[in-house]
DNA sequence: AAACAATAGTTGTTACTTGCAATTAAAATG
DNA sequence: CATTTTAATTGCAAGTAACAACTATTGTTT
């Protein structure tokens, strides 16, 4: 057993947390002029799943029902966002994006997309794959760890 | 070329993402009950150069020196951190963890290297390499592209 | 069916995090 | 020696978040 593997684990994983802390704020993709970032997070959670409710959207984002109530505010005040009552259960709404919201999740996809492919064309061919297999078994492992 | 690729790349960071925001606020290893999330990195920084000015620190930490002073302030406060001025320059501080800022220092690193101990032994035997330097090359394309 | 418990959502309050602008003091530069 | 740059701090404003309390439904239990 190599005793350094795990410490080499853990840096490499802290160096890439705060790397990816700074995209957050420096690359323009969240579209920084009309969201602010948690509005940006749950903008493109709605977006993907076209319609979902307040407490759904809350475990998504891993954020309080409060929080998320707020944030989802903001979106319908910036028209972004619609909140409609369930017919089903009338405690529930049935949060969805505008046609405004759904252009600014397109663009949100497309900037991020295009990001990350920026990115991936620096790995080298012939590990791409192997890249992508080891972010799987990653995920797996802390899956794993429930 | 495979046009799915860099959108799996895209998704499989985004969950790590927010795996590894997850583990932040629930692993208990930046110890929550007297540390807040940012006191917590810093004191790690801190640690880890063993003393350092404002200026590297907010560098570093990749925030505004004026929030690295306050959260240096905290720490202060509850006796983690102490200031000294420096000689050479008399503008500058040299900042260093007291006897109890390096216990909790300590403990914080040891917590943080068993958790992703946990996690690394959940990756199967022969795919161990493979991910540590899968994730050395993911670094160096974050790295250049700039 | 009436009483009780659980759930969805909102609002009040509080705390933490952060950045920008202005200020002070001390180098560094020309 | 005057000017500019740098290190640090403080005032201010905004964003993010959780907890507690509350309303309105829905589900469950007796």
């Amino acid at each position: 057993m190599n005793r350094a593997q795990p410490k080499q684990f853990r840096e490499q994983i802290r160096i890439l947390e705060r790397k990816l802390g700074l995209l957050k704020k420096n690359n323009g993709s969240c579209c920084a002029e009309v969201l602010t970032l948690a509005q940006c997070h749950a903008l493109v959670e709605i977006g993907r799943v076209e319609t979902i409710s307040l407490k759904d959207l809350s475990v998504i984002l891993a954020i309080d029902m409060s929080t998320t109530s707020r944030t989802v505010d903001g979106l319908v005040k910036k028209g972004y966002v619609q909140r409609i009552p369930s017919l089903e259960d009338r405690r529930s709404v049935n949060i969805s994006l505008t046609e405004s919201g759904i252009i600014i999740f397109e663009t949100i996809e497309s900037n991020n997309n295009a990001f990350f492919a920026g990115i991936f064309t620096n790995i080298p061919n012939d590990e791409k794959m192997n890249v992508l297999h080891a972010l799987d078994v990653i995920l797996a492992a802390f899956d794993q760890d429930n």
